[in-house]
RNA sequence: GGCCCUAUCGUCUAAUGGUUAGGACAGCGCCCUCUCACGGCGUAAAUCGGGGUUCGAAUCCCCGUAGGGUCACCA
């Protein structure tokens, strides 16, 4: 094995979803590995506790993770090595570094036997990367338990056993596991396992400044996929919260990360998940994008949500992606918002002099005059571009307000909306030229 | 409480002994503009406190303080 090549792995417990902060661990590990030549990632589910796994969230996990494109080279279930497990607590056993321990069952604690570490009661160090070394007393520890019976291993002994057996060099994981690692290099040394890297992330708060949790609002990942966020932009801003390249470049691709990543400049101190900045990093993603690129993406997107996709959406695609800031956004202004004008445009005598500040009549003479204008334009010149050249001059004469808010909202039925040259291009002269005429008659 | 970790604008962060403490998001203002959005420009905003060390400290050391983690037969 090339000593360069790192090995990761991502280990959660499939007892919930996981949020924001867990897939930051992931996408941590899967850089680290990934950086290396012949990096390795890979996924283990944690399930060695029976009642709490779940089928459900393993699922979501492992959807989670594909709809990322962090993509493991092995996924592994704990519960698979259970022979091996048994084995080295056999081992353990047979050697004195562990033994059966009686118990006296509890309400909590049932089994009258369980087995424990025979713990030398020793200082610990190891090296963090990110913080350096930690040392920390074992002795309180006492003779923890490793096992709830021969076949029941704990955490602390399955991951160990994990880890040695899929040849494990960087252990990636959240700052809550710091102390837990002393006793975990314990089993190790009694196992005659190396010890391997470790770097203990700072954890993702909430905006209350509390650790991320369901029950105070933090979403599942798949939640923002379904309000319309980009996987590159979670992966964007969940990188660089916490690790920041050397340079102040802030939109990456995953592949740009891949190059540049460094285990050495991740942050010491844990970081609040904002999600008003995700949201930036959502839009500056989705104007990244090709328009084909984009349009592909909405008609997943309006297809994964049930939505119909209207029969001029590749007409609006440019004005979309430069107004929307999520694919959601994108479809709702589809649906019943700012682009419904495709459809209908509902106009009142108030809306159509409201913005233009001057009565019905001027109003009315002008939109008469724009209208003359327009019958004159072929059919083949009729695009945005051709049509501003030929009716500014007239509005930058009579002032661009009262001849271009009647115009647009005559064409829009909205207060708000894309320029009128933008409208007409879209709407097509025979369109247009009878909305302008029902405009011209409601103003009598 | 014991042990452990952390501390720069509201938020994410840069600056590894010498900078007017830099950038980004959000905020605010101005410009562009018929409206909305985009875009451009600008503005405000920080080194937790106290002691050292040093010619010089955001940076190194100590003590406080604050926040967090962990003390399971959960992971």
């Amino acid at each position: 094995m090339n000593p360069d090549t790192i090995i990761t792995r991502f280990a959660p417990s499939p007892t919930g979803f996981l949020h924001a902060g867990n897939y930051r661990t992931a996408i941590f590990a899967y850089l680290c590995a990934k950086r290396s030549p012949r990096g390795i990632f890979i996924l283990r589910i944690e399930d060695t506790d029976k009642e709490r796994s779940k089928k459900e969230y393993e699922d979501n996990i492992i959807e989670t993770l594909a709809w990322l494109g962090i993509t493991p080279d092995q996924t592994f279930r704990q519960s698979e090595h259970s022979g091996r497990h048994r084995e080295l607590l056999e081992k353990l056993i047979a050697e004195g570094h562990a033994y059966r321990s009686a118990e006296t069952p509890t309400e909590e604690n049932r089994r009258s036997e369980v087995i424990r570490f025979r713990n030398p009661n020793i200082p610990v160090t190891f090296t963090d990367v990110i913080r350096g070394p930690i040392t920390m007393d074992t002795t309180d520890l006492g003779d923890f338990v490793i096992a709830r019976s021969i076949d029941e291993p704990v955490f602390h002994f399955a991951v160990v056993v994990d880890d040695a057996d899929e040849g494990i060099s960087h252990v990636i994981r959240g700052e809550d596991h710091i102390s837990n690692t002393p006793r975990q290099i314990l089993i190790q040394r009694a196992l005659g396992v190396p010890t391997p890297v470790y770097a203990h992330l700072p954890l993702v708060f909430g905006p209350d400044r509390t650790k991320l949790s369901k029950r105070r609002g933090a979403k599942a990942l798949t939640e923002y996929r379904d309000l319309g966020y980009l996987p590159e932009a979670l992966i964007n801003y969940l990188a660089l919260l916490g690790w920041h390249p050397e340079n102040n470049q802030e939109l990456f691709s995953l592949e740009e990360l891949l190059r540049v990543f460094n285990l050495s400049r991740i942050q010491k101190s844990s970081g609040i998940f904002d999600e008003t900045k995700l949201l930036w990093y959502n839009a500056e993603h989705l104007k990244r994008l090709s328009s084909e690129a984009f349009e592909a993406v909405l008609r997943d997107y309006l297809q994964r949500e049930g939505s119909s996709v209207p029969e001029y959406l590749e007409k609006i695609i440019p004005l979309l992606q430069e107004r929307s800031t999520t694919l959601k956004e994108a479809a709702d202004a589809l649906g019943n918002g700012e682009f419904s004008f495709f459809r209908e445009a509902p106009i009142t005598p108030e809306l159509l002099i409201k913005g233009a500040k001057t009565d019905a009549e001027t109003a009315k003479r002008h939109l008469v005059h724009l209208e003359t204008l327009l019958i004159d334009i072929p059919e083949s010149a009729w695009d945005a571009g051709f049509l501003k050249e030929q009716l500014f001059g007239y509005a930058d004469q009579e002032g661009r307000g009262v001849v271009l808010w009647p115009l647009r909202t005559a064409l829009s039925g909205k207060e708000k909306s894309p320029d009128p040259f933008t409208l007409l291009a879209l709407l097509g002269k025979q369109e247009s030229l009878a909305r302008i005429g029902k405009a011209i008659t409601a103003l009598v």
